[in-house]
DNA sequence: GGATGGCAGTCAGTACGATCGAGTGCCAGC
DNA sequence: GCTGGCACTCGATCGTACTGACTGCCATCC
């Protein structure tokens, strides 16, 4: 644990990092508010900082820059969710107003309001389909040998695959499919999905297994949705172009967004700093996610990407805002 | 029109300029392959190239580089679309031998596969839903309060659109409306939604109009889909970190990129350069389109947007061979 | 003994000038 | 009409010097 001088330094070069992108000197140190010491005692106890790993130092005759432990240390000790202020509490407040239509969309939207409000990426990751049970199940024909099986989930998702279809299967067969599949499917998840019973038609319980089989090889492919807002502004957050190809290029890969948000809640954690998340393309990055809950069931994740010199109070306070306030909002319908 | 030593050394310029991102001197030109007149010949008729518009030259001592209207006269008259190499003809022919799955996610790794081929971003836009004629309609309760209208098109395009219910609208309730608007809405169009008949039950009555004015709304609202691929490689094309930033901004405007496309479909135009297409963000860059078309009629359109000094033989290429193995692959269901 | 002021040393960033080199426009000559 | 030659322009590069923001260390002070 650290003095409460030390603490006072390191948080005094955390904020003037962040406000600047430059290494911070012992004199900007001093000169800050809260320090009541010379310059030359803030050096002694920088390099017992450097030495515990809480800062590092680009070249000699630099100043101090936070490690991800630094950072670390910032968040969890020196800092709290901080407030939003009062013009971006009424973009909330007027954005779950104004909001409207399929779940797909508020989500999509969501993120754009998260990105709006922090100036980073923001991402939204829809409720999981495995906990969904399914409340209706149907068999549409679209070409001659084309057919759609449709799953509506009690989230208000609607699945679908595309199946090839003999030849010979005709409307009022693929109505009698309709309903042999609903009484098999309806009710149950897609992450179990049953063996359709026989029904003594062999054509008939061929189609059934086929959209079952669809169904089933959709869902596994395609994981929870993902929704990512306000990419470009990473372009922005880093110098380097080179990082920032290498950001956008992940946030691009959907699959890999998802498990990130997962394994950072998985692990307990509000924020993700840095390297902590594992995530090697995103080292320069840090996460914050907050959980939402649909009805009092945790229903699906929202985080913010930012630069890990990021604006961690208003982050924390808009990711925590907009996570409970979609929550209700969905929990209305 | 250019005399034809002028178009070979516009010609020179242009793809020098492409490959090397500098401005091309009168040198560079002279020691190309098929360029026989000396240096100071060539400055002469670059002097005449610059006054006609076809080139611009950034400050006093240094080479030409084309202008908008130089890269247009190279589509036009100077280049065909060339071919794909081997290896880029044999990811085309196993994307399309190996990929399945809904209508959407085709959609989407296929603008990513032309991401891939071109290195720039791509573009697809889905089929409009306007054509399209509604399969089934189907109404299905989610919470206590809430419903969902579920319409599948003969495109396989699912709609969906939420809706209130009043309490009192059972299980039963809803198979009735679902069978009323079946026989109202299957067959036409989403475009043209037909007032439903009055079925002499005030309630259900009351549910249908409810149905077809969400339906109806969430049509307008959400135009076609797009599916944006790579837009991470916009990254590296410019090196003004703002002017990635606008590029990719204006990307993430799902309706700006399906009117571009549009607008650029509409002028007849396969290439658009520049300011052509009158996007003010994009003004550094060039967008190449063609439609795909299914079973003989169009069906959406896909394009890649890359920097005006971009490869156009190969862009050329890439595009004209996806759209047209999008549409084969489409037609097959 | 901990804090401080002073001091020498380090090193990135900047300013300046010289030089280089790529490129131009112009002109006389072939 | 093409070409070679030439003077000129001007960005890019390089070396130097300088500045300024640091640091670490040490003697001193309270």
């Amino acid at each position: 644990m650290l003095d409460e001088r030390r603490a006072t330094i390191l948080r005094a070069v955390v904020e003037g990092y962040i406000e600047t992108a430059q290494p911070v000197g012992s004199g900007h140190v001093a000169r800050r508010e809260g320090v009541a010491v010379s310059p030359a005692t803030i050096r002694n106890e920088m390099v017992a900082l450097e030495q515990e790993g809480y800062l590092s130092q680009p070249h000699t005759s630099a100043g101090r820059v936070p490690t991800d432990k630094g950072y670390r240390f910032f968040v969890d000790s020196l800092v709290g969710p901080g407030e939003l202020d009062a013009a971006r509490r009424q973009q909330v407040k007027s954005f779950f107003a104004s909001t409207h239509g399929a779940l797909e969309d508020m989500l999509l939207s969501t993120s754009q309001l998260l990105s709006n409000l922090t100036d980073y990426a923001a991402v939204v990751v829809g409720p999981p389909h495995e906990q969904a049970t399914i409340r209706s199940v149907q068999l549409v024909g679209l070409g001659a040998r084309t057919g759609l099986v449709v799953a509506v989930l009690s989230n208000g998702v609607v699945e679908k695959a595309t199946i090839d279809l003999a030849d010979e299967t005709g409307d009022e067969r693929l109505a009698a499919a309709t309903a042999h599949l609903s009484k098999c499917l309806v009710g149950g998840t897609l992450a179990a999905l049953p063996e359709v019973s026989a029904s003594g038609d062999v054509l008939l319980d061929d189609v059934c297994a086929t959209s079952v089989r669809a169904l089933s090889a959709g869902h596994e492919t395609e994981p929870d949705h993902v929704y990512v807002g306000g990419a470009s502004r990473m372009a922005v957050a880093f110098d380097a172009v080179e990082t920032v190809r290498r950001v956008l290029g992940t946030l691009e890969q959907q699959y890999v967004v998802v498990g990130l948000l997962r394994d950072v809640m998985d692990r307990g954690l509000s924020v993700a700093i840095g390297t902590e998340h594992g995530l090697e393309p995103l080292a320069e990055c840090s996460v914050i996610v907050a959980p939402y809950t649909i009805e009092g069931e945790p229903a699906g994740t929202i985080g913010v990407l930012g630069p890990t010199r990021m604006h961690y109070p208003q982050a924390l306070a808009a990711v925590a805002i907009v996570s409970r306030r979609l929550g209700r909002r969905l929990s209305e319908g």
